[in-house]
This record gives C-alpha cells, sequence and structure tokens, in this order.
DNA sequence: TGCCTTGTTCGATTATTGTCGAACAATATG
DNA sequence: CATATTGTTCGACAATAATCGAACAAGGCA
C-alpha cells in the first residue's frame, strides 16, 4: 500500500474542516483520537461496517484533521493538531472540548 | 409576523452548529455581521435569490448562530456572540480568525 | 384602499453525502 | 503457499441538503 496524500497546512480550507467536523461519527472519531494519541481503523469501528468508516476516515484525511501513517498491514490515525492550530488558531481546541 | 423561535444556550448541539457554519454562503453571512453588528436579510443579498438566503438564515437561526429580531417589514439579525462564547468558547472566534 | 417593500413558505429539482455489501489489495503468519 | 487480518475501492441506493421560482403574508405609506 503506498502512503496516503496528506494536504498541506497552507491549503487547509475551514469549511472542509468544518464539514469534516459536523458529523457525529467523525466527531466521534476526533475525540477518541485525542484521548488514546494514535488508533488504527479497527479499534475504532463500533458498529459501523469498515466501508463506512474508511469513507469518514478519507473526509478527515482529505481535510486535514487527522493523518494516516501506514506500519504493516495496519493504518495509524491521529490528530494533526499542532497543524490545524497553526492555521486555524483555537479551533480544534474550542472543539474537542465542546460539550 | 410573529416573532422567531430561538433556542436556548443550552440546547445548542456542536454538530448544528458546524453544519450550520461549514457552507460558504452562510459563513458570508456570518462574517459580515460580525463587521456590522447587524444587519436585515437584504442588504445580505449578493446574487442569491431571498428565498435561498431566507433558508440560510433559517439554518444559522435553529443552530443558535444568530438570532433575528423583527422591527416593521424589516428582520433584523445579529450573531448570538455571548451565548454562544458560553456555551462552545473559543469556537466562534476561532471562525471568526480562520483564513 | 392600493401598492410597495421585506421576507417567508411551498414545491419541485438537483446536488451532495452517507451507508453498506462485495470484491479486491497488501501484509503477515502458520 | 495457504490463510487470516486490515483496510480500500467500487457501485448502488438512501437520505439529506441546497437552489430557486412563484405565491403568499405583513407592515408601511401615499
Amino acid at each position: 500500500m503506498a502512503a496516503y496524500d496528506h494536504p498541506d497546512p497552507a491549503t487547509f480550507e475551514l469549511t472542509l474542516v468544518l464539514r469534516a467536523l459536523a458529523d457525529p461519527a467523525r466527531l466521534e472519531i476526533v475525540r477518541h483520537l485525542e484521548r488514546v494519541g494514535e488508533a488504527n481503523c479497527a479499534t475504532l469501528i463500533g458498529t459501523r461496517p469498515k466501508s463506512s468508516m474508511s469513507h469518514h476516515f478519507q473526509v478527515l484525511r482529505d481535510s486535514g484533521v487527522l493523518r494516516t501513517r501506514i506500519e504493516g498491514v495496519q493504518h495509524r490515525n491521529s490528530l494533526r493538531r499542532e497543524e490545524l492550530d497553526m492555521r486555524f488558531p483555537g479551533l480544534l481546541t474550542a472543539i474537542l472540548n465542546a460539550p
């Protein structure tokens, strides 16, 4: 498997990031990643099928919210916190702290 | 015309607010309101028809982002900044400051 | 009253997104 | 090599949301 494309922070688009985070499943993924730091897709699948999760990860990745590192057969995801903070200061923090 | 229903800040939902702001037209409305404080719908209509704008205002109103005050035949809109800040500290500021 | 202004509502259409099974690809492991 | 594990891709369908014209409602004013 080839490595993923991750957008450059300078090209992060606010509306893309907001759209990515405006979904309950994806917000759950992001909150989980904040707690555990890094996680592969499988550990994040609740009741949803793999293909749905794969889709959500792609949306999050394409918007710049998370990065995916491939290690063997596993895809390890983590938040792009610093990069997001640099481009949109305070945004991710506000969202993660929100009720 | 009867007054609008505005949700109570305690019931603001993060995903609703993010969805409301994850649209270019609505983000534009919000940015404009930040500049001018209060504005009626007509002054915010660019090229879009009235019915589309009315829809966007409703989405913003229902999520708690703005309030609409009726004065005669005009509907004056303004951001619910304090209420949003109370429920989601830093969120609106981060979004308004974003590039 | 008649008319103009402001904005909503309705209904239809289109566009965008989410969902999910099935097939596939890549890697590890027996 | 055969098989299990991890996740993607494809395609079809469903659900949600945006767009916009036309008709309507309410208020102000001549």
